[in-house]
RNA sequence: GGCGCCGUCGCCAAGUGGUAAGGCAGAGGUCUGCAAAACCUCCAUCUCCGGUUCAAAUCCGGACGGCGCCUCCA
């Protein structure tokens, strides 16, 4: 059984959907403002292999709803600056963000709301007035604001006091007049020239952490919902806060199981615009590198733990891939008919200790441990003529099957479709340069294959014949 | 000031009470026309100091080092 670290309770705990067999999960995605970076990425690879774990592991369904923030300051400055519309300008980085999605293999939730939508500021209007009507929120200045002091629970979250929160700390010091510095906005009045909707609120925008709440129970139902999700860094104030607001409105429990990604950092440094080390995907295809490296880079350590992006580590991912897809195509060349019994209790060792891993809290390090002891024992076994087609078959399976959740063989393999050479002229020269090895003419055989890596393409001289691969 | 995390081979990284997974890199070897790939062999006692235990990288205490949150942020 799946077991999930739940920040909640700051325990592992045992995971299971609580209607059915469906788990309904929200993860909160990005301000569409900009490119997204890889720190972003990561969260997102992390949801993504939750998702993958839960039902190709699990055997579950999943619904999940991932938002696009479409409106906050960043959005409507950034739509003034461009001179277009809110909704084209967020358009556009929404397009962005889906195409890196692709890009790293990240399979598209159920669910991708976007906070101007109509029936999600509906959803938002409805949650202030039910708050308004129980106590939880009070107007000021055309602005509506959660009062904290209403819900005794606050701050179990991020289990922070009172007390501790002062020396060293900033305090909120707002430009609105609120009753307590801690009491958080759930609608902005509007200010002149900015986009602006009323639904029962007066003339307004959301406050940051309503459109979660709205949307999360619009869209999954419930409450509680089983998994909320999202970087560390919005543990506080963000989650808090969206557990005060629905709690607040539907008077139970929001989410079941808060599940945070830890955060990248790059050559050991927090990322930030002003050391020039905030990358896009973009800049990591520039740099010569596959996102499919990156996506195994970000599975190659535990997702609570930070993990430090470096161009070695890129190299280093590379390569592991490399082993893998290399080892996957070499199974498809076995054709012995004779079983020898050798592989089959391989596999399902591998198979075991991959589900194990994954159970564990989502190793996913460890889910690669599993896939790199078969590959050696079975390269081991193949090597030795121990192998059937049909044995190699199940291992082959095997490896599809780890890929359902990792991802990366099969993004790899999509990458490397499409050869710096057309494949009739690779395949002409490999067949030119058997000619030449069967004349033993290796000077001429060795300049062809030479022509080929400058090219891009390498040649391996198996048993079965030459094969090509993309560099 | 409060809360919390981390320190395992050259690099990356699992393991969290039973005697150190895996990947990359490296050395030697097998195979090969040569390469490449693959395989085999070699390559750490877990930051340090105490303690608990038959047994600790794993638990407790302390030291040193690194980091996060308490403020917009994945």
């Amino acid at each position: 059984m799946l077991r999930l670290y739940n920040t909640l309770t700051h325990k592992e705990e045992p995971f299971a959907p609580l209607h059915g067999d469906v788990v309904r999960m929200y993860g909160c995605g990005p301000t569409v403002y900009a490119r997204a970076h890889i720190g972003n990425f990561r969260t997102y690879v992390c949801l993504d292999v939750l998702r993958r774990t839960l039902k190709y592991v699990c055997g579950h369904q999943v619904r999940q709803a991932v938002n696009y923030t479409d409106v906050d300051d960043k959005t409507i400055k950034g739509a003034l600056e461009s001179g277009t519309s809110l909704r084209e300008y967020t358009d556009t980085w929404i397009h962005a963000f889906r195409e890196d999605s692709a890009r790293l293999g990240i399979e598209a939730p159920e669910e991708t709301p976007r906070a101007t939508d109509d029936e999600n500021m509906r959803a938002m209007g409805d949650m202030i007035l039910t708050l308004e009507a129980k106590g939880h929120a009070y107007r000021r200045d055309g602005s509506i604001y959660f009062k904290i002091s209403t819900l005794p629970q606050y701050g179990q979250l991020a289990r922070l006091d009172r007390d501790g929160m002062k020396d060293g700390a900033a305090v909120d010091v707002d430009e609105y007049s609120k009753d307590d510095p801690r009491d958080f906005v759930l609608w902005k009045a509007s200010k002149p020239g900015e986009p602006s909707w009323d639904v029962g609120t007066g003339a307004g925008r959301p406050g940051w952490h309503l459109e979660c709440s709205a949307m999360a129970l619009r869209l999954l139902g419930g409450p509680p919902i089983d998994i909320h999700a999202g970087g560390v860094d919005l543990v506080f104030p963000h989650h808090e806060n969206e557990i005060a607001q629905s709690e607040g409105a539907t008077g139970t429990t929001f989410a079941r199981c808060w599940f945070h990604i830890e955060h990248l950092f790059v050559e050991s440094e927090k990322m930030s615009k002003s050391l020039g080390n905030v990358y896009t995907i973009a800049e990591i295809v520039a740099r010569g590198h596959r996102p499919s490296a990156l996506r195994y880079l970000l599975l190659s350590s535990h997702y609570r733990k930070q993990l430090n992006f470096t161009w070695t580590g890129m190299d280093q991912a590379e390569e592991a891939i490399r082993r893998i897809v290399d080892f996957r195509s070499r199974l498809d060349t076995v054709t012995d008919s004779a079983a020898h019994g050798r592989v089959p209790p391989q596999v399902a060792d591998a198979r075991q200790a991959f589900k194990t891993a994954l159970e564990h809290d989502l190793n996913t390090a460890g889910a690669l441990a599993a896939v790199f002891d078969l590959v050696r024992d079975v390269n081991a076994a193949i090597d030795a003529h121990e192998v059937s087609a049909a044995e190699a078959r199940e291992a082959a399976d095997a490896i599809d099957h780890f890929d359902r959740v990792l991802g990366v063989v099969s993004l790899r393999q999509a990458e490397d479709a499409e050869p710096p050479v057309p494949v009739e002229e690779i395949e002409r020269l490999i067949g030119e340069r058997r000619a030449a090895r069967e004349r033993r003419d290796f000077a001429a055989a060795d300049r062809i294959r030479k022509e080929l890596v400058e090219r891009g393409i390498l040649l391996e001289d198996n048993a079965g014949g030459t094969r090509w691969k993309k560099k």
